[in-house]
DNA sequence: TAGATACAGCCTATC
DNA sequence: GCTGTATCTA
């Protein structure tokens, strides 16, 4: 070990587990990665070690990882260290954009042509629905997202159609999910075209048809495998690198059990929990040492994790200072949450730290637009990173879906998708008839409008709309040779009326739109071709992060993972809300394990400084809402936290209380009222106040009569005209009628009036 | 066919 | 409370 320290001084800079993480390069390995471990950097090294070492050629490595981002990311790290290399052609990549790349060159394997297309879920979603409406089902009723969800569950399993039984369907679309996941894939393929988890099923159905010689080509190409985030994998990504793996075996698989945040869609923690009983003489690594929190921070995190039952175990340590404590803030309603996590993000700033080490994690993004209005009043410059991505745009997928029209006669879901836009008349009556026309006679949704235009089945003002439609089409399809595909969508969009359409928009995004429509069309100048183009939005959709100026970041706890900032806010941990009610009701024990992991991530990420907090009372879905503090609060050690420095309401905090027992938290108990956190979006609104309160504002009064006058500390004195168990309705004086809970108000006599 | 109205559902999110 | 969609009606 000493001498190859002397030979490859890069491994100095290593502790003693990340240096093993290199050194063992034959046989399998689970890197244990926790958070702020260095992860990255024993990854890259090892990768760098095995070139320098010339135990394999670049050719033979291949490298997977869940996004693009950590693709690249590991690309540049590479390629800096081997003196900026040219890594371009290195088979680094995600999953997805891998098994494309083999899927091109042995698609007829699986009854596809290499220039099949790849649908995104917004594609799905309109496939299936169109599949279940042309088996007369009712997609109101049967929702199309709903069964195509179940079906890609299914395909996160490698399960194909013949694998799943009628009975796996269970009560949804009254149980016809299993065939229509059958019929889901005929169409696609008879469209040739993939979804995403079709690129993974495919290769893999190539692979175990040994005949074919596939797998040993690739057996023979590969000699090292390493993966990236291994516990965020599923079950099809899983047996595709068991199958590349079997031959050589050296295989390293990096992750943290304790961080697998996406069992929602499909990732099993179980993949990398049992690791050692799928791969011979596997090698566990652990790396514990964190180099990036404070001892109060890990000790916080370490504390709730411990919670959790199903973990391969691990602890994080540091040898650094114990730092600042993390802070526990409970606050009567949402909006003094925000202002709070302000006056701190103020109070740092002034300390100089910048606003860009600063990030707020939310649970749910709905929490965002709280934290939006109140960083805007207060004139602190911030991004939010997440929501709909770029090219998820309405304006975008429908300039694509113009390009890929032109480029193919056999898109149906594109020439779907724009036959009516801009509006032509061609209303829905007709693209169903002629659609039932193409199946008929086996000819695309184009193609068939062709006929029909030309055999007068049509009434004559949506001939000849269709007509000059198709006409368009055909024109731009001759162009295709002559001018480059810049020119061709600007071309297109210009002369179909799309651009003018939103010229004429009064909305107020019609500008951004045109604007993001000029911006397609410079991004599409970065490529070759179209298909070059076509491929890269399908596969490396990343979402443009400008890194403009300094800036708070606000941003989901589920996005964040990998990141690190100095001041961490973490707002929202009330139960419902954080764990997700719906997360425990739909996965039982094992959701809750997942949003606990959650809350680890989230504390994870911060390297000075954690601020959590809980408000009693929140606007859900239009109605107020609330709740008591987050069991994850509860777990939390006692040690390492300090409470309430501006929230007067966490007084009552106590130290590991039992989740099912809020009684033994006088802070639960005193907020202890409605639980009902789901089910209840749809009932009337019912106002709480929003002034600070006294806690004698909780205390119920109770009894109340119709007829009674009562007084509310906002809305002032009114008159009680229905009473429903604990909910009043109340006609205000002043403020008009509002549905109330009796503990909101006081009997008027005892009001005490400022 | 298109605009008007009713109504359900609303988390997390990569490729 | 907002938005996307399904249905109704001119």
């Amino acid at each position: 070990m000493t001498d190859n320290t002397d030979l490859y001084p890069y491994l100095k800079t290593l502790n003693e587990s990340q240096r093993q993480a290199v050194l063992k390069t034959d046989g399998a390995v689970l890197v244990l990665a926790g958070a702020g471990t260095g992860k990255t950097r024993a990854l890259t090294t090892r990768l760098g070690h095995i070139l320098n070492t010339r135990t394999a050629l670049p050719g033979q490595i291949l490298a997977v990882t869940f996004t693009n981002k950590a693709a690249q990311e590991m690309k540049e790290r590479v390629s800096s260290m081997l003196g900026g290399m040219d890594v371009g052609h290195w088979w680094i990549g995600t999953f997805h954009s891998l098994c494309a790349k083999i899927l091109r060159s042995h698609a007829p394997l699986v009854g596809l042509t290499s220039n099949f297309t790849i649908i995104d879920t917004d594609d799905q979603i309109r496939l299936m629905k169109q599949i279940m409406q042309s088996h007369g089902m009712d997609t109101k009723q049967h929702s199309p997202n709903a069964v195509m969800g179940m079906v890609e569950r299914w395909k996160d399993k490698a399960q194909n159609p013949a694998d799943v039984k009628h009975e796996h369907s269970g009560d949804l679309a009254g149980g016809r999910v299993a065939f229509l996941y059958g019929e889901y894939q005929e169409r696609l393929r008879s469209l040739n075209a993939c979804d995403f988890g079709d690129l993974i099923l495919h290769v893999i159905t190539i692979f175990k048809d040994t005949a074919n010689g596939v797998l040993d080509q690739y057996h023979h190409r590969f000699t090292h495998i390493l993966v990236d985030e291994y516990q965020d994998t599923n079950v099809a990504q899983y047996l595709w690198l068991r199958l590349l793996a079997q031959k050589k075996g050296n295989i390293c698989c990096v992750g943290d059990d304790d961080q697998s945040i996406y069992g929602w869609r499909g990732a099993e923690v179980g993949n990398i929990l049992r690791f050692e009983k799928d791969f011979k003489n596997a090698e566990i690594i652990r790396l514990e040492q964190n180099y990036r929190s404070t001892p109060n921070i890990l000790e916080a995190a370490n504390g709730v994790i411990a919670n959790n039952a199903s973990r391969l175990g691990k602890n994080l340590w540091t040898d650094k200072d114990k730092g600042e404590k993390v802070q526990l803030n409970g606050v009567w309603d949402g909006a003094q949450e925000a202002r709070m996590v302000t006056d701190q993000i103020e109070r740092l700033k002034r300390n100089s730290i910048p606003y860009n080490e600063m990030a707020v994690l939310v649970r749910a993004s709905f929490q965002m637009r709280e934290f939006e209005e109140r960083l805007n009043y207060c004139g602190l410059p911030y991004r939010v990173i997440g929501g709909a991505r770029f090219y998820e745009r309405m304006e975008i997928r429908d300039a694509i879906a113009y390009l890929r029209t032109v480029f193919s006669d056999t898109d149906d879901l594109a020439f779907e998708r724009i036959i009516n836009t801009p509006k032509r008349s061609i209303g829905d009556k007709t693209v169903r008839d002629i659609a039932t026309f193409g199946r008929t006679n086996n000819l695309s949704l184009f193609q068939a409008s062709k006929q029909m235009v030309g055999d007068g089945s049509l009434r004559p003002a949506v001939r000849t709309a269709l007509g000059d439609l198709l006409a368009q089409f055909d024109r731009w399809k001759d162009l295709r040779d002559d001018i480059n595909h810049v020119d061709l969508a600007d071309t297109v969009l210009n002369e179909s009326g799309y651009i003018t359409m939103w010229q004429n928009d009064k909305s107020v995004e019609a500008k951004g739109r045109l604007e993001n429509l000029k911006e397609l069309l410079t991004a599409m100048g970065e490529f070759e071709s179209l298909d070059e183009f076509l491929e890269h939005i399908a596969l490396v959709m990343e979402n443009q992060e400008k890194n403009d100026g300094d800036r708070i970041t606000l941003m989901t706890m589920h996005g964040a993972k990998g990141l690190e900032f100095h001041a961490v806010f973490l707002p929202g941990w009330e139960e419902g809300l954080f764990p997700s009610q719906r997360s425990m009701d739909e996965k039982g024990m094992e959701g809750l394990e997942e949003e606990r992991r959650l809350a680890y991530v989230a504390i994870t990420r911060a390297r000075k400084f954690c601020h959590i907090s809980h408000a009693a009372n929140r606007r859900m879905y239009g109605s107020w809402v609330s709740s008591i503090p987050s069991r994850f609060i509860g777990e939390l050690p006692e040690g390492p936290i300090e409470i309430g420095v501006d929230g007067q309401l966490s007084a009552g905090y106590t130290h590991h209380n039992q989740h099912n027992d809020n009684t033994s938290s006088s802070f639960g108990a005193r907020f202890k009222q409605r639980s009902s956190f789901n089910g209840n979006g749809r009932e009337e609104a019912v106002h709480f106040v929003q002034a600070s309160p006294s806690v004698n504002t909780f205390t119920s009064e109770g009894g109340y009569k119709k007829g009674e006058r009562v007084f509310h500390e906002k809305f002032g004195s009114g008159l009680v005209i229905s009473v429903e168990n604990d909910r009043l309705e109340i006609s205000f004086d002043k403020a008009g009628r509002k549905k109330i809970l009796d503990r909101f108000v006081k009997p008027l006599g005892k009001a005490q009036v400022q």
